[in-house]
DNA sequence: TCTCCATAGTCAATTTGTTGAGTAGGTGTG
DNA sequence: CACACCTACTCAACAAATTGACTATGGAGA
Protein backbone atom coordinates (compact mmCIF):
# COMPACT_ATOMS: atom_id res chain seq x y z
CA UNK A 1 0.00 0.00 0.00
CA UNK A 2 2.95 2.53 0.46
CA UNK A 3 5.08 1.97 -2.22
CA UNK A 4 2.51 3.39 -4.02
CA UNK A 5 3.34 6.67 -2.25
CA UNK A 6 7.35 6.27 -1.55
CA UNK A 7 7.70 5.55 -6.31
CA UNK A 8 4.55 8.93 -6.15
CA UNK A 9 7.28 10.90 -4.07
CA UNK A 10 10.79 9.25 -5.45
CA UNK A 11 8.78 11.31 -8.93
CA UNK A 12 8.65 14.38 -7.27
CA UNK A 13 12.33 14.41 -7.70
CA UNK A 14 11.31 14.57 -11.35
CA UNK A 15 10.92 12.42 -14.17
CA UNK A 16 12.28 9.04 -14.45
CA UNK A 17 12.27 5.31 -15.86
CA UNK A 18 11.46 2.19 -13.95
CA UNK A 19 15.31 1.53 -14.03
CA UNK A 20 15.97 4.64 -12.63
CA UNK A 21 13.74 4.19 -9.65
CA UNK A 22 15.32 0.75 -9.03
CA UNK A 23 18.67 2.48 -8.17
CA UNK A 24 17.18 4.99 -6.73
CA UNK A 25 15.35 3.02 -4.92
CA UNK A 26 18.42 1.41 -3.99
CA UNK A 27 20.69 3.84 -2.40
CA UNK A 28 18.58 6.88 -1.45
CA UNK A 29 14.65 5.56 -0.76
CA UNK A 30 16.74 2.54 0.27
CA UNK A 31 16.88 3.79 3.61
CA UNK A 32 13.25 4.13 4.36
CA UNK A 33 11.14 1.69 2.00
CA UNK A 34 13.34 -1.09 -0.17
CA UNK A 35 11.75 -2.48 -2.84
CA UNK A 36 13.05 -4.47 -5.73
CA UNK A 37 12.78 -3.65 -9.59
CA UNK A 38 10.01 -6.43 -9.71
CA UNK A 39 8.26 -4.45 -7.26
CA UNK A 40 8.70 -1.05 -9.19
CA UNK A 41 7.61 -2.09 -12.31
CA UNK A 42 4.79 -3.44 -11.37
CA UNK A 43 3.86 -0.39 -8.86
CA UNK A 44 4.55 1.88 -12.05
CA UNK A 45 2.16 -0.16 -14.32
CA UNK A 46 -1.00 0.20 -11.70
CA UNK A 47 -0.41 3.64 -11.16
CA UNK A 48 -0.18 4.53 -14.91
CA UNK A 49 -3.51 2.69 -15.13
CA UNK A 50 -4.83 4.95 -12.35
CA UNK A 51 -3.87 8.11 -13.75
CA UNK A 52 -1.62 8.98 -11.23
CA UNK A 53 1.38 8.62 -13.26
CA UNK A 54 2.30 9.35 -16.82
CA UNK A 55 4.30 7.08 -19.48
CA UNK A 56 5.85 8.50 -22.73
CA UNK A 57 8.09 6.42 -24.22
CA UNK A 58 11.45 7.22 -25.32
CA UNK A 59 13.27 5.88 -28.26
CA UNK A 60 17.03 5.26 -28.31
CA UNK A 61 19.85 4.58 -30.90
CA UNK A 62 22.21 2.59 -28.94
CA UNK A 63 20.02 1.31 -26.02
CA UNK A 64 16.81 -0.25 -25.46
CA UNK A 65 13.99 2.00 -25.78
CA UNK A 66 12.31 3.23 -21.69
CA UNK A 67 9.30 4.62 -20.51
CA UNK A 68 9.74 7.92 -18.61
CA UNK A 69 6.93 8.35 -15.87
CA UNK A 70 5.93 11.86 -14.71
CA UNK A 71 3.28 12.59 -11.53
CA UNK A 72 -0.03 13.93 -12.91
CA UNK A 73 -1.52 16.60 -10.82
CA UNK A 74 -4.11 13.85 -10.04
CA UNK A 75 -0.59 11.71 -8.57
CA UNK A 76 0.86 15.25 -6.71
CA UNK A 77 -3.11 15.22 -5.32
CA UNK A 78 -3.22 12.25 -3.79
CA UNK A 79 0.47 12.08 -2.19
CA UNK A 80 -0.56 15.34 -0.48
CA UNK A 81 -3.46 13.95 1.08
CA UNK A 82 -1.12 10.66 1.73
CA UNK A 83 1.64 12.53 3.61
CA UNK A 84 -1.03 14.98 5.75
CA UNK A 85 -2.69 11.85 7.52
CA UNK A 86 -1.11 10.02 10.21
CA UNK A 87 0.81 7.13 9.40
CA UNK A 88 -1.35 3.43 9.27
CA UNK A 89 1.21 1.50 10.82
CA UNK A 90 4.59 2.62 12.94
CA UNK A 91 7.89 2.20 11.74
CA UNK A 92 8.96 -1.57 11.35
CA UNK A 93 12.59 -2.44 11.54
CA UNK A 94 13.84 -5.75 10.10
CA UNK A 95 17.14 -6.81 11.00
CA UNK A 96 18.52 -10.38 10.29
CA UNK A 97 21.84 -8.98 12.09
CA UNK A 98 19.71 -8.10 15.69
CA UNK A 99 18.95 -11.78 15.69
CA UNK A 100 22.12 -12.94 15.27
CA UNK A 101 23.05 -11.16 17.95
CA UNK A 102 19.69 -11.97 20.27
CA UNK A 103 21.02 -15.84 19.63
CA UNK A 104 25.16 -15.25 19.96
CA UNK A 105 25.28 -16.89 23.52
CA UNK A 106 25.77 -19.97 22.04
CA UNK A 107 28.80 -19.12 19.64
CA UNK A 108 32.29 -18.32 19.59
CA UNK A 109 32.89 -14.39 20.58
CA UNK A 110 35.19 -14.14 18.03
CA UNK A 111 32.74 -14.62 15.44
CA UNK A 112 30.37 -12.53 17.10
CA UNK A 113 33.13 -9.59 17.11
CA UNK A 114 33.67 -10.11 13.79
CA UNK A 115 29.98 -9.67 12.68
CA UNK A 116 29.65 -6.52 15.06
CA UNK A 117 33.07 -5.22 12.82
CA UNK A 118 31.60 -6.14 9.69
CA UNK A 119 28.01 -4.28 10.32
CA UNK A 120 30.34 -1.31 12.11
CA UNK A 121 32.11 -1.00 8.85
CA UNK A 122 29.06 -1.20 6.69
CA UNK A 123 27.58 1.69 8.78
CA UNK A 124 30.58 3.88 8.27
CA UNK A 125 30.61 3.54 4.92
CA UNK A 126 26.54 4.58 4.33
CA UNK A 127 27.18 7.10 6.74
CA UNK A 128 30.11 8.65 4.63
CA UNK A 129 28.23 7.98 1.72
CA UNK A 130 24.95 9.97 3.71
CA UNK A 131 27.37 12.81 4.08
CA UNK A 132 28.84 13.01 0.09
CA UNK A 133 24.52 13.72 -0.16
CA UNK A 134 24.43 15.98 2.45
CA UNK A 135 27.31 17.97 1.12
CA UNK A 136 25.58 18.06 -2.45
CA UNK A 137 22.47 19.50 -1.01
CA UNK A 138 24.38 22.17 0.77
CA UNK A 139 26.36 23.04 -1.84
CA UNK A 140 29.00 25.24 0.10
CA UNK A 141 25.98 26.79 1.93
CA UNK A 142 25.60 26.56 5.81
CA UNK A 143 22.41 24.76 6.80
CA UNK A 144 20.15 28.05 7.57
CA UNK A 145 21.08 29.40 3.95
CA UNK A 146 19.99 26.38 2.37
CA UNK A 147 16.67 25.48 4.26
CA UNK A 148 16.14 29.53 3.52
CA UNK A 149 16.38 28.99 -0.22
CA UNK A 150 15.73 25.90 -1.13
CA UNK A 151 11.78 25.06 -1.55
CA UNK A 152 11.58 21.20 -0.66
CA UNK A 153 12.95 20.52 2.65
CA UNK A 154 11.50 17.14 3.10
CA UNK A 155 14.04 15.40 1.36
CA UNK A 156 16.94 17.17 3.45
CA UNK A 157 15.00 16.16 6.40
CA UNK A 158 14.95 12.50 5.59
CA UNK A 159 18.37 12.64 4.98
CA UNK A 160 19.32 14.06 8.44
CA UNK A 161 17.16 10.97 9.71
CA UNK A 162 19.31 8.57 7.92
CA UNK A 163 22.33 9.85 9.29
CA UNK A 164 20.93 10.32 12.48
CA UNK A 165 20.57 6.16 12.18
CA UNK A 166 24.30 5.46 10.94
CA UNK A 167 25.35 7.66 13.93
CA UNK A 168 24.11 5.97 16.49
CA UNK A 169 24.12 2.55 14.44
CA UNK A 170 28.05 2.74 14.11
CA UNK A 171 28.46 4.19 18.07
CA UNK A 172 26.18 1.00 19.27
CA UNK A 173 28.51 -0.97 17.36
CA UNK A 174 31.79 0.22 19.00
CA UNK A 175 30.05 -0.01 22.81
CA UNK A 176 28.97 -3.87 21.85
CA UNK A 177 32.98 -4.36 20.80
CA UNK A 178 33.89 -2.63 23.95
CA UNK A 179 31.93 -4.96 26.15
CA UNK A 180 32.43 -8.11 24.11
CA UNK A 181 36.20 -7.35 24.60
CA UNK A 182 36.04 -6.91 28.34
CA UNK A 183 34.47 -10.35 28.51
CA UNK A 184 36.86 -12.00 26.23
CA UNK A 185 39.62 -12.97 29.22
CA UNK A 186 36.80 -14.26 31.46
CA UNK A 187 35.88 -17.05 29.24
CA UNK B 1 13.28 -17.19 5.92
CA UNK B 2 14.87 -15.79 9.15
CA UNK B 3 11.36 -15.69 10.72
CA UNK B 4 12.05 -19.52 11.56
CA UNK B 5 15.37 -18.12 13.61
CA UNK B 6 13.40 -14.90 15.30
CA UNK B 7 11.31 -17.47 16.97
CA UNK B 8 13.94 -19.86 17.76
CA UNK B 9 15.72 -17.10 19.44
CA UNK B 10 12.68 -16.30 21.12
CA UNK B 11 12.56 -19.96 22.93
CA UNK B 12 16.15 -19.11 23.85
CA UNK B 13 14.27 -17.53 27.30
CA UNK B 14 12.32 -21.17 27.66
CA UNK B 15 9.34 -22.79 26.88
CA UNK B 16 6.66 -20.54 25.43
CA UNK B 17 3.25 -21.03 23.83
CA UNK B 18 2.01 -19.22 20.41
CA UNK B 19 0.17 -16.98 22.52
CA UNK B 20 2.87 -15.58 24.75
CA UNK B 21 5.28 -15.62 21.71
CA UNK B 22 2.96 -13.19 19.91
CA UNK B 23 3.33 -10.81 22.93
CA UNK B 24 6.93 -10.98 22.97
CA UNK B 25 6.65 -10.41 19.27
CA UNK B 26 5.16 -7.47 20.15
CA UNK B 27 6.92 -5.43 22.34
CA UNK B 28 10.28 -7.20 22.60
CA UNK B 29 11.45 -8.36 19.56
CA UNK B 30 9.12 -5.83 17.39
CA UNK B 31 11.92 -3.96 17.57
CA UNK B 32 13.62 -6.02 14.87
CA UNK B 33 11.59 -8.59 13.87
CA UNK B 34 7.88 -7.89 13.61
CA UNK B 35 5.11 -11.17 13.19
CA UNK B 36 1.72 -11.09 13.93
CA UNK B 37 0.03 -14.13 15.66
CA UNK B 38 -0.95 -16.02 12.61
CA UNK B 39 2.74 -15.59 10.97
CA UNK B 40 3.67 -17.45 14.44
CA UNK B 41 1.18 -20.19 14.22
CA UNK B 42 2.20 -20.83 11.01
CA UNK B 43 5.99 -21.10 12.22
CA UNK B 44 5.53 -23.14 15.19
CA UNK B 45 3.84 -25.73 13.42
CA UNK B 46 6.48 -25.82 10.84
CA UNK B 47 9.11 -25.81 13.26
CA UNK B 48 7.90 -28.71 15.16
CA UNK B 49 7.23 -30.68 11.83
CA UNK B 50 10.99 -30.05 11.31
CA UNK B 51 11.96 -31.05 14.56
CA UNK B 52 13.56 -27.75 16.02
CA UNK B 53 11.47 -27.53 18.43
CA UNK B 54 8.52 -29.94 20.63
CA UNK B 55 5.19 -28.92 21.74
CA UNK B 56 3.54 -29.92 24.35
CA UNK B 57 -0.26 -30.08 25.48
CA UNK B 58 -0.74 -28.24 28.71
CA UNK B 59 -4.79 -29.07 30.16
CA UNK B 60 -5.90 -26.07 31.68
CA UNK B 61 -8.65 -25.80 33.78
CA UNK B 62 -10.73 -22.56 33.02
CA UNK B 63 -9.26 -21.21 29.98
CA UNK B 64 -8.12 -22.83 26.69
CA UNK B 65 -5.45 -25.74 26.30
CA UNK B 66 -2.22 -24.57 25.31
CA UNK B 67 0.49 -25.90 23.59
CA UNK B 68 4.10 -25.24 24.87
CA UNK B 69 6.80 -25.07 22.51
CA UNK B 70 10.61 -25.79 23.84
CA UNK B 71 13.85 -25.47 21.86
CA UNK B 72 14.89 -29.15 20.69
CA UNK B 73 18.82 -30.02 20.44
CA UNK B 74 18.73 -29.89 16.95
CA UNK B 75 16.99 -26.53 16.83
CA UNK B 76 19.46 -25.20 19.33
CA UNK B 77 22.26 -26.23 16.80
CA UNK B 78 20.65 -24.70 13.78
CA UNK B 79 20.12 -21.26 15.61
CA UNK B 80 23.69 -21.40 16.61
CA UNK B 81 24.59 -22.31 13.20
CA UNK B 82 22.35 -19.23 12.20
CA UNK B 83 23.90 -16.91 14.52
CA UNK B 84 27.56 -17.75 13.07
CA UNK B 85 26.84 -16.63 9.97
CA UNK B 86 27.02 -13.05 8.11
CA UNK B 87 23.11 -11.72 7.24
CA UNK B 88 22.48 -12.32 3.98
CA UNK B 89 20.37 -8.96 3.83
CA UNK B 90 21.28 -5.66 5.25
CA UNK B 91 18.69 -4.47 8.07
CA UNK B 92 15.35 -3.13 6.57
CA UNK B 93 14.13 0.12 7.97
CA UNK B 94 10.13 0.44 6.22
CA UNK B 95 9.04 3.91 7.45
CA UNK B 96 5.61 5.38 6.13
CA UNK B 97 6.20 8.48 8.09
CA UNK B 98 9.80 8.95 6.51
CA UNK B 99 7.62 8.80 3.02
CA UNK B 100 5.07 11.16 4.01
CA UNK B 101 8.22 13.87 5.76
CA UNK B 102 9.63 13.30 1.93
CA UNK B 103 6.49 14.46 0.00
CA UNK B 104 5.92 17.10 3.24
CA UNK B 105 6.37 20.16 0.81
CA UNK B 106 2.99 19.99 -0.39
CA UNK B 107 1.15 19.91 2.71
CA UNK B 108 0.53 22.65 5.53
CA UNK B 109 3.58 22.63 7.48
CA UNK B 110 1.45 22.76 10.87
CA UNK B 111 -0.17 19.52 9.83
CA UNK B 112 3.45 18.14 9.29
CA UNK B 113 4.65 19.83 12.84
CA UNK B 114 1.56 17.71 14.43
CA UNK B 115 3.06 14.82 12.43
CA UNK B 116 6.14 14.97 14.22
CA UNK B 117 4.96 15.84 17.44
CA UNK B 118 3.22 12.58 17.39
CA UNK B 119 5.92 10.74 16.80
CA UNK B 120 7.99 12.21 19.09
CA UNK B 121 5.88 11.44 22.26
CA UNK B 122 5.37 7.79 20.47
CA UNK B 123 9.65 7.64 20.33
CA UNK B 124 9.87 8.84 23.83
CA UNK B 125 7.20 6.25 24.97
CA UNK B 126 9.17 3.29 23.67
CA UNK B 127 12.36 4.60 24.96
CA UNK B 128 10.66 4.53 28.17
CA UNK B 129 9.44 1.16 27.94
CA UNK B 130 13.03 0.21 27.00
CA UNK B 131 14.69 1.99 30.39
CA UNK B 132 12.16 -0.12 32.14
CA UNK B 133 13.12 -3.21 30.86
CA UNK B 134 16.79 -2.07 31.08
CA UNK B 135 16.07 -1.44 35.10
CA UNK B 136 14.78 -5.40 35.31
CA UNK B 137 17.62 -6.74 33.43
CA UNK B 138 20.07 -4.96 35.97
CA UNK B 139 18.28 -5.42 38.79
CA UNK B 140 20.03 -2.77 40.79
CA UNK B 141 23.59 -3.83 39.56
CA UNK B 142 26.08 -1.73 37.66
CA UNK B 143 26.13 -2.68 33.61
CA UNK B 144 29.26 -3.50 34.63
CA UNK B 145 28.25 -6.23 37.05
CA UNK B 146 25.33 -7.29 35.53
CA UNK B 147 27.56 -8.53 32.24
CA UNK B 148 30.08 -9.92 34.56
CA UNK B 149 26.87 -12.27 36.54
CA UNK B 150 25.08 -13.02 33.62
CA UNK B 151 25.56 -16.25 30.97
CA UNK B 152 23.52 -14.54 27.66
CA UNK B 153 24.36 -10.90 26.65
CA UNK B 154 23.05 -11.15 23.31
CA UNK B 155 19.71 -9.59 24.67
CA UNK B 156 21.28 -6.61 26.33
CA UNK B 157 23.32 -5.84 23.64
CA UNK B 158 19.75 -6.23 21.09
CA UNK B 159 18.23 -4.08 24.13
CA UNK B 160 20.66 -1.37 23.71
CA UNK B 161 20.17 -1.35 19.76
CA UNK B 162 16.78 -0.49 20.80
CA UNK B 163 17.38 2.15 23.15
CA UNK B 164 19.99 3.92 21.04
CA UNK B 165 17.31 3.28 17.54
CA UNK B 166 15.00 5.09 20.08
CA UNK B 167 17.12 8.01 21.53
CA UNK B 168 18.08 9.05 18.32
CA UNK B 169 14.80 9.34 16.76
CA UNK B 170 14.28 11.29 19.89
CA UNK B 171 17.01 13.74 19.03
CA UNK B 172 15.93 13.75 15.01
CA UNK B 173 12.39 14.75 15.87
CA UNK B 174 13.28 17.64 17.86
CA UNK B 175 15.81 19.11 15.37
CA UNK B 176 13.32 19.09 12.67
CA UNK B 177 10.83 20.30 14.85
CA UNK B 178 13.29 23.40 15.82
CA UNK B 179 13.45 23.67 11.66
CA UNK B 180 10.08 23.32 10.86
CA UNK B 181 9.68 26.05 13.65
CA UNK B 182 12.84 28.74 12.08
CA UNK B 183 10.54 28.24 8.85
CA UNK B 184 7.39 28.91 9.52
CA UNK B 185 7.07 32.56 9.60
CA UNK B 186 8.79 32.95 6.32
CA UNK B 187 5.65 31.03 4.71
C1' DT C 1 37.96 -11.96 -29.22
C1' DC C 2 35.77 -13.32 -25.15
C1' DT C 3 33.63 -12.16 -21.20
C1' DC C 4 31.66 -9.28 -18.04
C1' DC C 5 28.94 -5.33 -16.88
C1' DA C 6 25.31 -1.73 -17.76
C1' DT C 7 20.89 -0.61 -19.75
C1' DA C 8 15.93 -1.65 -19.75
C1' DG C 9 13.10 -4.36 -18.94
C1' DT C 10 9.37 -9.05 -18.68
C1' DC C 11 7.49 -13.47 -16.77
C1' DA C 12 6.43 -17.02 -13.55
C1' DA C 13 6.62 -19.35 -9.17
C1' DT C 14 7.03 -19.31 -4.48
C1' DT C 15 7.32 -17.49 0.01
C1' DT C 16 5.89 -14.03 3.31
C1' DG C 17 2.95 -11.06 5.40
C1' DT C 18 -1.74 -9.10 6.34
C1' DT C 19 -6.75 -8.98 7.33
C1' DG C 20 -10.79 -10.58 9.02
C1' DA C 21 -13.68 -13.75 10.92
C1' DG C 22 -14.81 -17.64 13.98
C1' DT C 23 -14.69 -20.50 18.47
C1' DA C 24 -15.21 -20.69 23.23
C1' DG C 25 -14.93 -20.08 28.06
C1' DG C 26 -13.44 -16.59 31.85
C1' DT C 27 -12.75 -12.29 34.18
C1' DG C 28 -13.50 -7.59 35.48
C1' DT C 29 -16.30 -3.05 35.43
C1' DG C 30 -20.10 -0.28 35.90
C1' DC D 1 -26.51 -8.39 34.38
C1' DA D 2 -24.78 -6.74 30.23
C1' DC D 3 -20.64 -5.78 27.78
C1' DA D 4 -16.14 -5.55 26.86
C1' DC D 5 -11.79 -7.60 27.13
C1' DC D 6 -8.40 -11.58 28.00
C1' DT D 7 -6.69 -16.20 26.92
C1' DA D 8 -5.62 -19.41 23.18
C1' DC D 9 -6.00 -20.48 19.34
C1' DT D 10 -7.72 -21.97 13.86
C1' DC D 11 -9.08 -21.11 9.02
C1' DA D 12 -9.40 -18.86 4.70
C1' DA D 13 -8.41 -15.37 1.43
C1' DC D 14 -5.71 -11.98 -0.25
C1' DA D 15 -1.82 -8.78 -0.96
C1' DA D 16 2.98 -7.96 -1.09
C1' DA D 17 7.70 -9.32 -1.56
C1' DT D 18 11.36 -12.31 -3.17
C1' DT D 19 13.87 -15.24 -6.38
C1' DG D 20 15.44 -16.78 -10.53
C1' DA D 21 15.40 -17.00 -15.21
C1' DC D 22 15.01 -14.84 -19.73
C1' DT D 23 15.46 -11.23 -23.75
C1' DA D 24 18.36 -7.80 -26.17
C1' DT D 25 22.07 -4.62 -27.24
C1' DG D 26 26.35 -2.02 -26.49
C1' DG D 27 30.67 -0.84 -24.45
C1' DA D 28 34.94 -1.69 -21.74
C1' DG D 29 38.67 -4.24 -20.33
C1' DA D 30 41.81 -8.62 -20.38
Amino acid sequence: MSLKYAVLAALLEGEASGYELSKVFDVSLANFWPATPQQLYRELERLAQDGLIEARVVQQERRPNKRLFTLTETGRRELSAFAAEPPRRPAALRDEFLIKIQAMDGVDPEVTRALFEERLSWARGKLARYERVRDRFLDGRTEERYLAEVDRIGPYLTLLGGIALETETVRWCERALAILKRRAPLS
